[in-house]
RNA sequence: GGCCUGGUAGCUCAGUUGGUAGAGCAGAGGACUGAAAAUCCUUGUGUCGGUGGUUCAAUUCCGCCCCAGGCCA
């Protein structure tokens, strides 16, 4: 069994060659993003338009309602799952995305871990708040040195997630992690990253994109969402690139005026984290993302990498 | 034309009672195991508008000039 990889920051164009290959070879595209996961959240996620989802079909765009939490186990169980469907149809997957912590959990695997507990979050929160993240950081220290060691005592969502851990299984984080190195994946894939090559012309796509997004509704997109839902600017959905500055002009924190500027920065800076994963991940083939002639490059590369011989996976 | 207020890092500004300067934002690099479009770490030499003068020493004081904004003609 053959999965293809299409990885790449934001505004690389993933979007657009994913389509491409979709139409070009039978497959099917499945999201690797963990922002497109949520319901109503379309114009600030760039999610495929219902065009693009006719012509190829898309898994785990809008499954989500934004008042829910995804995570990366969840992804881990909906994508293996989707690539075992496609594949069962005889078509190629085309995992498509930036979400690098959601393409690592599926090549690398993830420990046997609880998924998050609300009610141990609140208290550790409630805790922090009196007596300040550095001392449940020496309070993990003391029940999780390695873990401490590696979390920076300013890094209040880790230092959470550990602690939880620990409060919820008897056991270190650490420990945990170390037992359950993850099976390998049952495929054999082909992964691919669009690199831009000058990032000033990113940040220029970034922008232009950014004020497409407000011209074409972004926050009116987001006040309807709030009427309909019962959000909070604490949800995962809502602290995602767009949404959040929306979120701070609506509450009157931020001027409208300066969303342009607030939300194209929260942008690049997202792309830069994103290159950064894309650098210190292996296996990976690049292509520059402002290439001519990008879509049929890689279409290329996907014909060989189909016509070679399958090593037989399991 | 006259008066006033500014001109300091890409941007917004602070500051030096004269000993060549520092914050926020932006940018850059990095980390990353159920929130990851999240969270966190590291990173600041710039003719202190120009030019003369005073001074051991001027970005700081003084003169002139240029630019921007405001007020008055």
């Amino acid at each position: 069994m053959k999965a293809v990889f299409l990885l790449g920051p934001t505004a690389s164009g993933k979007t657009s060659v994913a389509l491409a290959l979709g139409e070009r070879f039978p497959a099917e595209i499945v999201s690797v993003d963990s922002a497109q996961v949520y319901r109503g959240m379309d114009i600030g996620t760039a999610k495929p338009d219902a065009e693009a989802r006719r012509r190829v079909r898309h898994h785990l765009v809008d499954i989500v309602d934004p008042v829910e939490a995804y995570s990366a186990g969840r992804f881990r169980a909906d994508a293996a799952r989707a690539i075992e469907e496609i594949a069962a149809r005889g078509r190629l997957p085309i995992l498509a995305g930036g979400t690098m912590l959601y393409y690592r959990a599926l090549i690398t695997g993830l420990a046997e871990l609880p998924p998050a507990q609300p009610a141990i979050r609140a208290e550790i929160e409630r805790r922090a708040a009196a007596e300040g993240w550095p001392a449940l950081h020496a309070e993990l220290a003391r029940v999780d040195a390695a873990s401490a060691a590696r979390i920076e005592p300013t890094d209040a969502q880790r230092i959470q997630r550990a602690l939880e851990v620990h409060l919820h299984t008897g056991r270190p984080l650490s420990q945990l992690q170390r037992e359950a190195p993850g099976p390998g994946p049952a495929w054999e894939s082909l992964a691919i990253c669009l690199e831009p090559s000058d990032r000033a012309a990113l940040h220029e796509r970034i922008a232009g994109r950014f004020r497409a997004m407000l011209a074409a509704g972004l926050v009116a997109e987001l006040e309807a969402l709030r009427a309909r839902h019962a959000l909070h600017e604490r949800m995962p959905s809502m602290r995602t690139v767009g949404y959040r500055q929306a979120w701070e002009t609506l509450e009157g924190r931020a001027s409208a005026a300066s969303l342009e500027a607030r939300g194209i920065a929260a942008t690049r800076q997202l792309a830069k984290r994103q290159l950064t994963w894309l650098r210190a991940t292996p296996g990976l083939e690049r292509f520059d993302a402002l290439g001519p002639g990008l879509a049929s490059s890689v279409a290329r590369r996907v014909e060989r990498f189909l016509a070679a011989r399958s090593r037989e996976a399991r």
